[in-house]
DNA sequence: TTAAAGTCAATAAA
DNA sequence: TTTATTGACTTTAA
């Protein structure tokens, strides 16, 4: 009945339905994963046995029942299991927690022979993290809190049995959960942990034994040795072992106004070239490695937590000027900064006298600091004063509106990506050091170099659907007792506010500190930024994170609004759980498949 | 090469 | 003692 070209659709998808690993492959495409990764464990590395039964994912019988029976310090793969997993970020290493789910499924212990699991087995918890379209982190760790916090289990036991992370890493995934879209797949990770840890009806017990036994440890350690440290902290035969062995450079201790230096540097630029790097490290007496380290850190804890009071740039001097306008400018900087420390002065009680022209020299800044002359010459970068202030100085050319669209990119993000100024015809001018003109005007400083500032990049959208709003509604699976959900682009639902940063103060501040150091090039600038400042309000884009925070969070539905299409699988004993087909036409890269 | 993301672990704060 | 903060670091991706 059919043609040679009819029949086709047909021996398609037999041969889809023939290939075990089909509709891996397939979710693998959809969520641009490369398949080899998510395939990478629970299985899929693995040779699948000889059955020719149409894909199946099996998930053991007791997933949430974690083996607690063999509390061995967490294992790698032993080579002994002669299973050649692909190499993976994610594979299972070291500090896979002691209770892990998938020990059951992967009892690969120390020492013990190899246990083939047999046919296609469960999907990790990086795949579960992968597939699971949307989960509440907040009702997550509110439930995790609260059952902690009633049976008296504190963050670095729960860490590390259940987690596999440190004291201060779940510190922060449950004191500050980033939303479950912002999150990158390895970062879901503790995610999925935790709710297959609230859906286990022993987990509690289990930490407790856990506990106990610790505790037993610890006696039996101090009975053997009574000088050996108590802590669980020193000898903790749980503790994943430090990859690479400790050399880790001790941590540099910030000074007050190191701290202020840093905040008001980063609000004035949040992405510093080189050479505004070198200039404060110069000025704060700190290795360039630590300033970049500094502004990585506060980039990305700003953009996690842009609405915490912490001081950072939420919350920068009342007098800076949108960072998004002023490139660095070291006097600028210096000017800037030793109103501030005046003003924290002022707070503290202490007499506001200028630092470095009397008593009173932050001891962590250079000497050179307040001098008249600063160090680092502005004669160094061989332009006119006029010349760097009449572009690089205040530009407050709003923002192109293509700037905008991309919604989901946090405040820095939006600000970070005209923070070099805009040239007058909207494009970003790339002059990246201490200000736009310096490399125009003098291509032969010894600063100048191309630009080596981008686009921060966007979240890794785990779902590429996701980043455009393709407007499906709520569907949820669960998968293992694991919220597995994709509801619609709320992101459609929170409108971009928009803030108005009233100039005022800015000018103010400018006009005083103007006063006090009366410069032609200064007053030409000021002349210049605050027309405009008076006509052109800053807008600065809210960040969706913190309408989240502030309770705008998506709640996970828990109404089991059946998918539209979905798939069951079976799991080991007879359970089933179902994983989305995905609607929209996925790519199947079959080349990189194979491979 | 750079920056994002995630994490560790030292230290501070509660 | 536990939890929160944060400088340093590693891995990954662009």
């Amino acid at each position: 009945m059919l043609t040679q070209k009819g029949r086709e659709p047909f021996i398609r998808m037999k041969m889809f339905l023939e290939d075990d690993n089909a509709v891996h492959k397939l979710v693998a495409s959809q969520y641009k994963i490369a398949p080899e990764k998510l395939m990478r464990t629970g299985g899929y590395g693995i040779p699948p046995p000889s059955t020719s039964k149409p894909h199946h994912i099996k998930l053991p019988p007791d997933l949430p029942k974690t083996s607690l029976e063999s509390p061995l310090p967490p294992v790698g793969i032993p080579s002994s299991l002669g299973l050649t997993l692909p190499p993976h970020p994610h594979a299972y290493d070291a500090r896979m927690p002691l209770l892990d789910p998938l020990r059951k499924v992967f009892p690969f212990q120390a020492g013990l022979p190899s246990i083939r699991v047999p046919g296609p087995v469960a999907p990790s918890v990086y795949e579960m993290a992968a597939l699971t379209q949307d989960l509440d982190t907040q009702v997550i760790t509110t439930k995790i809190k609260e059952a902690l916090l009633a049976n008296n289990i504190g963050q670095k036991l729960f860490g590390e049995a259940v987690l596999g992370l440190s004291q201060g890493s779940v510190s922060e995934l449950l004191s500050k959960p980033k939303p479950w879209h912002m999150l990158s797949i390895k970062g879901r990770e503790p995610f999925i942990r935790m709710q297959l840890w609230l859906n286990d009806p022993h987990n509690v017990e289990k930490l407790q034994t856990l506990k106990n036994e610790r505790r037993e440890a610890n006696k039996r350690r101090r009975g053997l040795d009574p000088s050996a440290e108590v802590s669980s902290d020193s000898h903790d035969v749980f503790q994943a072992p430090s990859p690479g062995g400790s050399s880790k450079k001790a941590r540099v201790l910030f000074s007050e106004e190191q701290k202020e230096a840093l905040r008001l540097a980063f609000a004035l630029d949040p992405y510093p070239n080189l050479a505004a790097i070198e200039f404060l490290s110069q000025e704060l007496q700190l290795s360039t490695r630590t300033i970049t380290n500094w502004f990585h850190n506060h980039r990305m804890r700003l953009k996690q937590h842009p609405g915490s009071p912490d001081g950072g740039i939420s919350s920068p001097p009342r007098d800076l000027p949108n960072p998004s306008q002023t490139p660095f400018d070291p006097l600028h900087f210096r000017i800037m900064l030793s109103q501030r420390l005046m003003e924290l002065r002022k707070e503290k009680g202490l007499p506001p006298t200028l630092p470095g022209l009397g008593a009173g020299l932050p001891t962590s800044l250079h000497p050179g600091f307040f001098s008249p002359m600063p160090p680092f010459s502005m004669a160094n970068l061989s332009i006119s004063p006029s010349d760097r202030y009449a572009s690089g100085g205040l530009d407050l050319s709003m923002k192109n509106e293509h700037d905008g669209d991309d919604s989901n990119a946090s405040f820095i993000d939006d600000d970070s990506n005209i923070s070099g100024g805009m040239s007058p015809n909207g494009n970003r001018s790339d002059g990246d050091d201490f200000g736009d003109d310096q490399d125009r005007n003098d291509s032969t400083s010894p600063v100048a170099r191309p630009s080596s500032r981008r686009k921060p990049a966007a979240p890794q959208w785990v779902n590429p659907s996701w980043a455009v709003g393709n407007g499906e509604k709520e569907r949820e699976v669960i998968i293992n007792g694991v919220c597995v959900m994709q509801t619609d682009d709320y992101r459609q639902n929170s409108e971009q506010e928009t803030v108005l940063i009233e100039p005022t103060s800015v000018e103010e501040a400018r006009r005083s500190l103007l006063e006090s150091v009366p410069t032609p090039e200064r007053e030409e600038r000021t002349c210049t930024s605050d027309n405009e400042v008076s006509t052109c309000p800053v807008s600065i884009k809210e960040d969706p994170i913190n309408k989240e925070e502030d309770g705008d969070f998506p709640a996970s539905s828990s109404s089991s609004s059946s998918p539209s299409k979905s798939e069951n699988i079976e799991v080991n004993g007879g359970s089933e759980y179902q994983t989305e087909i995905v609607e929209e036409q996925p790519k199947i890269k079959s080349e990189t498949d194979d491979a």
